[in-house]
DNA sequence: GCCAGTGGTAACATGGAGGGAACCACCTCG
DNA sequence: CGAGGTGGTTCCCTCCATGTTACCACTGGC
């Protein structure tokens, strides 16, 4: 990755521009889909696609506290946004399978990063809060 | 990074123990830092300091479409996570700079890989949404 | 007959993130 | 004297993401 960052000032009026006629900076598209990957279920659920495809169900127990509404809906957004397939399968009661597409996959790959850091960093940041909240009365 | 993913199921369970007694998955303490990461103005936010430390009012005239008190609240989150520093400068009306710190940059390089990736696939994205929006009716 | 499991949908409630506008103290410049 | 720039805070309101609950059709097993 080329880590040389563009002038911030340049990088922000082009996601300005892209959003023409919309409302600004507010819904630029490419801040529109980081949102979208960021919804509170969305990341578990690449994250468990991402080891192996899984059906319904199993996504259900494997996630004990997401509602199924939540789990439905969410399913459906990665599935718009064209991260998952969703294949059914003619079994008596039929069956549902989910599973990563290409791009499903290169997002996660991205994605990946900074869950790692997350991983790795919680304790750090955890701490900066106690201290913060400590310190400001 | 070691790109092996390991089973989810365990990963999740992880995930479960760390918020044990709090409720479960839902405030799981690195998806929390995942989130915090992600609202609305705090990844622009990290793209202007990661170029240089900015003062208040030039991150306001950077990010036009930001009310002052988002600003003023997304940056104290930022600090308060320990991403950012904020530095008081006794000049004649005192002016404040915001800078990352190690944390921070740390922080950014793997938050950067994500905003990349959606720089780069935005379109494709919303090439998938149409596809989708277009054959559901 | 009846309950459990398949994968959902619909109606409704709610909490918190975000937005808008006004106000603050201080200083300088015209 | 008044306007505008410094960096905020406070109050109020709105809307959307999420949660809760109930319901659906179908099948197999007890």
């Amino acid at each position: 990755m080329d880590s040389r960052i563009v002038d911030a000032r340049t990088k922000i009026e082009i996601y300005g521009a892209l959003s023409e006629g919309q409302g600004g900076l507010g819904d630029c598209p490419i801040r529109n889909v980081v949102q979208s990957i960021f919804g509170k279920w969305s990341s578990l659920l690449m994250m468990a696609l991402a080891e192996r495809p899984y059906r319904f169900g199993e996504l259900r127990r494997l996630v004990p506290d997401i509602s199924q509404r939540m789990l439905t809906q969410t399913l459906r957004d990665l599935q718009r946004d064209g991260y998952v397939h969703r294949e059914v399968f003619p079994t008596k009661p039929p069956s549902v399978e989910y599973s990563l597409t290409d791009l499903g996959r290169s997002m996660f790959a991205s994605l990946h990063h900074i869950l790692l850091w997350a991983e790795t960093n919680f304790e750090a940041v955890r701490a900066a809060r106690t201290r913060f909240d400590a310190s400001e009365g």
